[in-house]
DNA sequence: AACGCTTATTAAATCGTTTCAATTCTGCTC
DNA sequence: GAGCAGAATTGAAACGATTTAATAAGCGTT
């Protein structure tokens, strides 16, 4: 009898069980590729005595799904990317956590990836996540890309921003008050009796760190004696902290500060770091505030007074707000805002 | 004159932007579907003019590539896969970091996720990055996955190990000597005239705690006073360090240990919390040595005291690994390990 | 045994890109 | 201007799964 010609190098199973696909599941459980495709995305639709037929013979095969064969058909992916600003950070470890809890209940697979502040980065980690047409994305933005996003959402891609209100109701967001949470820090430094802060912090495109210093200065501003001065860092970590505070132990002691507000835990650690070596006392001479609260601040040389930030509820509500765009399109956008608190320690207010 | 009468709802650019494809781009820049498939692929074969009209259409029409059908007629996907035990903790993060550099050199998006120690979270993510055949994985196994890594590896996506030897010679790896540092670090505290160590640490079916445990136990029995007694935790957090002192504080005094051993700087830190916070004085009642030197080891109520490892540079030689196994198919394996250092802070010397 | 009616199964079309082999075009030599 | 090499371009066939609409099978009723 004639058979037809199969295009495959059909040994098949001795040759390299590298390639098993639907057709030879199909083939073995002596049902059609179509039945196979049922079997797994629509159970309901077939017998559990096929079934059970087809689950042994993809056992025997190995056989996995071709993921990119599927998205092509289905056409959509129900992955979501989240973009952090810097894994290296525990408080965005945390929203990271918080996002993936989230999603895991979803059952919504999450790919990380870090643009470490550099918009080009970030760039090139949306275009990736642009070409696989995921289910949604979560970023925290750091460079100009409000025409991607914008892109992104034409295509069917939620997106959801994280810790920054964009200005426009264009997509839904999670955020805290940062010139609350600005305000609160000095408030309360002011409130201890300092007079002259000087806040550190990274670079001034970086929203967050920017109305941090907005509300800093609005809450200076009511005082007609205190003042603030802002030393710039170019990035957010414990080096930066370090280096802005050998700058300013090099000013005359006269125009020192009595105290430091410091844009985030990382610089504050690194501030208590290059102190500490000088002999500054912390905070008889200086006082010391942080910013997101992360569990490393507690357990600081001096512990240290933190503006706390809910980062892992910030990440579940993110994902939830997420898979509320990707489920509902034509719901309304939603702002979800959380209020900082101040957690205070002994680096503001001695042993 | 008669039109081919098209499938796709043409007015095309009006409708709904979402769905600029080769074909829209070939029909506005005037060529074939295969000839935009080679400016974007292999710019070299075609001319330098249609290439700028093409890429002219592209930016017209915002189009972006489909990756699930590229990468289904291609075969194979550039982009790496990694496990994380936990993002969390500062010492994977950094490791990351160092894959993440080295990728980047090589073109190589990195996707990251994290199993939090949970062996199905890792089943479930390998499960993924299978359907995805993903060029590569990293890992650091936690559950029994060598039958999933080998099933990777035969289906074409490359194996490294991170952060621990497979006894079998069948995948690259990168690791530390954990014997070594457990030893290391008793050492260390024998030298320094405790005699009673209490190590504290996650579940032992980590592999890395579990050498250094042995390590540990080694050292002690070169010794014939000095004693080693367990704590089991279940986790490698802050929390699980605290919890465990609090166990070791409810002893007897004359039974408590006069130097705890953490298997990592987490639990370190938290064993550092509860000792401070019940009063008891380190190192002097009892020092203290953790493991991984994470950042935040050094700035600690009291420095730490804790065992090297070089994360990033752990990061960067795995990603180099497996770039060589999926460049170089036929060349054999290769192990790099790595030597644990110990970094000596006042949680063992005294002020 | 013919009839509806539900349930199981299948053949064939489709997703959007890349590739191969074939074709057209270009410029150049003799 | 015929002949030709090489470059540029293209039509049509993949890639491997899912889906739709159609077919087959089962089963109780009359």
């Amino acid at each position: 009898m004639a058979h037809k010609v199969v295009n495959r190098s059909t040994p098949g199973i001795l040759k390299c069980m590298a390639l098993a696909q639907v057709r030879d599941v199909a083939k073995l459980a002596g049902v059609s590729p179509a039945t196979v495709s049922n079997a797994l995305n629509h159970p309901e639709r077939v017998s559990a005595s096929t079934r059970q037929r087809i689950q042994e013979a993809i056992d025997e095969l190995g056989y996995v799904r071709n993921d990119a064969a599927r998205q092509l058909r289905a056409g959509s992916n129900r992955a979501v990317g989240m973009i952090l600003l810097d894994v290296g950070n525990p408080f965005f470890a945390e929203v990271a956590r918080g996002a993936e809890n989230q999603l895991t209940t979803s059952h919504r697979p999450l790919l990380l990836s870090n643009s470490n502040q550099d918009a080009e980065r970030e760039a090139a980690q949306l275009g990736l996540f642009e070409e696989q047409r995921l289910a949604g994305v979560l970023v925290t933005p750091v460079g100009n890309v409000l025409h991607r996003l914008r892109r992104l959402k034409e295509r069917g891609t939620a997106v959801v921003i994280v810790d920054r209100k964009t200005g426009a109701d264009e997509f839904s967001s999670v955020s805290v008050d940062d010139k609350l949470g600005g305000r609160l820090a000095v408030d309360h430094l002011l409130e201890r009796g300092r007079q002259h802060i000087a806040m550190v912090g990274g670079p001034q495109n970086l929203r967050q760190i920017k109305h941090r210093l907005q509300g800093a200065q609005q809450r200076v501003q009511q005082s007609d004696s205190a003042t603030l001065t802002f030393h710039e860092t170019p990035t957010t970590d414990v080096a930066a902290g370090r280096l802005a505070t050998l700058d300013i132990l090099a000013k005359p002691r006269s125009t020192r500060p009595d105290a430091i507000f410091a844009a985030n835990d990382l610089i504050a650690l690194g501030v208590l770091q290059e102190l500490v070596r000088a002999g500054v006392s912390v905070p008889d001479d200086i006082a010391l505030i942080g910013y997101d609260n992360i569990q490393f601040s507690a357990s600081a040389t001096t512990p240290i007074t933190s503006i706390r930030q809910p980062a892992e509820e910030m990440g579940s509500r993110a994902a939830e707000l997420l898979c509320d765009v990707i489920d509902k399109p034509g719901a309304p956008v939603q702002h979800t805002v959380f209020q900082p608190e101040i957690v205070v320690r002994e680096s503001t207010t001695g042993a």
